[in-house]
DNA sequence: CTGAAAGCGCTTACAG
DNA sequence: CTGAAAGCGCTTACAG
């Protein structure tokens, strides 16, 4: 059942029927009404793989989004889709396992099925992916990361700014022994434990490595980093945890440690998911503008597909989220 | 850039550049090394579209899931996506608000783009969409919900059983005023009321319609529910929420009146999210075997797309999860 | 084992 | 305003 059974019933030829289908031409009225008869009784369903491929585009967008943080990720691929679907894209989703290898396969599964640009929120640091990246020449948007040598326009905060900032915002309220739970190895965990450094060294204090611990960006990781903490027996009057997510955990093991937050111990996280506003106590936090990011991507997605060019980096602002988990 | 500049630049038919390409017909090692060479130097990236024209099948589902419940429904997504994924099959999102039409529209695309089967996850009550998904043969299951008329593979839990025990439990705690929180106007959302009300008959309890507030299953809902109860002065001593994030909103709710979370009321969920064991207190809930679901559902799609039959009802078991949020 | 050719279901210059 | 025909990039009987 294609167009061109249509077109025999209709009595009219397969490029009207294409014609009324999108409406690129002028079709007389009666033409018209006769062919939208034969659809619907039909019950015809446009072939859109056909078109997409004389057309050379596919009307669909790829998302790569990791396997972590989901609550933080969630909520930008939850707007960034809205504005892509009424822009009238489809999204191909590919969620990562934090392997080297598998950006690659993703990427060349999006390849291979010609979408017409991909969001990228997930960093890899395999050399060859942006080998690939570099030469394949479709319009690419990293959402909320960064990777450095790789020229694609981003749109995200300023991490180190970010850490800094939340990290003074303890320091103004008289934490002096700060604890720091966060994922190294990316750019944004790496300049995030930059932001801090710089905070501690501009107030005077030394940097204890102790007071470091790495989580996954999992709510359970947190809650092991927490312990981690505790059981070191270091002094800590504060922790700074660079997603909510973990958050929680942190919140889960400081309770079951039978300390108190924030009468033992403040904690402050990092990302703004909404739930933080919900928990006991509610999570202070340091907020990306989350919904602002997806949309923002997206919109840039957009304008390359279009063939437009964006600026190479959009700065968007963070806030310090004020909650219960700090006093 | 396709298989026939390939086939020409490495001496051979483009039947050859297919097979080496699939795998489908064995090549002698000469040709086969001379086309991957070329394949390689000229960096070329096959054409599913193309593909998947000629096939008729382009090894993509399409995955309709609403906005609700967000952990919930991540969970189950998440699963899905593996298991499709490691069959070979790409996922295409589609996200729903609550309005009857939608689905439709959503039903509209991933037809049009000819995407070997849906897994849905939304229930709608428009008896249009009905006939549509009635007639059209492409393969479909549903997961975690049921719709009554519409004979579709099911695989969910019993949620009339699920809601009576949970009820049950409560009593066993001996609870007595027990208010209910939930969205009805789905299959899902009446069956739980239904159980409800039949453990609280079974326990010679009135039935008191001022004790049942709605909310549409967000975090927020469950907060503003919680409020609504809370002010309507009724004796309450334990709220069953018929979702966990509702229920991180009726305990923030709860901690906002001034009470406390088991102490003066009891809080039992129902979903059995993974944040629900790192609140404070943890969630008692009725828990749902969420990733089973997910999976279940995933293998049955695989088996309608093979032309296998599945049975019409995968019906999942249900336990009831402690928490410190009951006493 | 390999190739020439038809065909998948559309869109769109090009004529009329 | 409408139609005949070429072509998008593949796969796969069908021959050889």
């Amino acid at each position: 059942m294609g167009i061109r059974e249509i077109a025999k019933e209709a009595g009219v030829s397969v490029a009207t029927v294409s014609r009324v289908l999108n409406g690129t031409k002028f079709v007389s009225e009666d033409l018209k009404e006769k062919v939208l008869a034969c659809i619907q009784k039909e019950g015809y369903v446009a072939n859109h793989v056909a078109r997409s491929m004389v057309l050379k585009k596919t009307l669909t967008c790829g998302l790569i989004i990791p396997e972590v943080s989901e609550l933080y990720h969630q909520m930008i691929f939850s707007t960034a889709e809205r504005i892509l679907e009424n822009a009238g894209y489809k999204v191909m989703v590919c969620r990562v396992k934090d392997t080297l290898a598998s950006v690659r396969v993703y990427l060349d599964l999006l390849l291979e099925n010609r979408v017409d640009g991909i969001l990228l929120m997930h960093e890899t640091s395999n050399p060859k992916v942006y080998e690939q990246l570099k030469k394949s020449q479709i319009p690419i948007i990293l959402a909320g990361i960064d990777i450095p040598g790789l020229p694609l326009p981003q749109v995200r905060i300023d991490d180190y700014q970010a850490s800094y900032d939340g990290t003074r915002y303890l320091l103004g309220l008289g934490k002096r022994h700060i604890g720091l739970i966060g994922g190294w190895g990316y750019s944004v965990g790496d300049k995030r434990l930059e932001g801090y450094k710089e905070a501690l060294s501009e107030a005077q204090l030394p940097f204890k490595p102790a007071l470091i611990v790495s989580g996954d960006y999992t709510v359970e990781s947190g809650k092991l980093a927490m312990q981690k903490l505790i059981e070191s027996g270091e002094n800590l009057d504060a922790v700074f945890v660079l997603s909510d997510e973990m958050a929680i955990g942190v919140m889960r093991a400081v309770k079951e440690a039978g300390l108190s937050v924030p009468h033992d111990i403040s904690i402050l996280g990092f990302d703004g998911i909404t739930v933080g506003k919900y928990l006991n106590p509610t999570l202070a936090t340091v907020s990306q503008p989350i919904e602002e990011i997806g949309l923002q991507s997206a919109e840039a997605l957009l304008h390359l597909m279009k063939g437009e060019s964006v600026r190479p980096l959009t700065l968007l602002s963070h806030t310090i989220r004020e909650g219960e988990s700090v006093q």
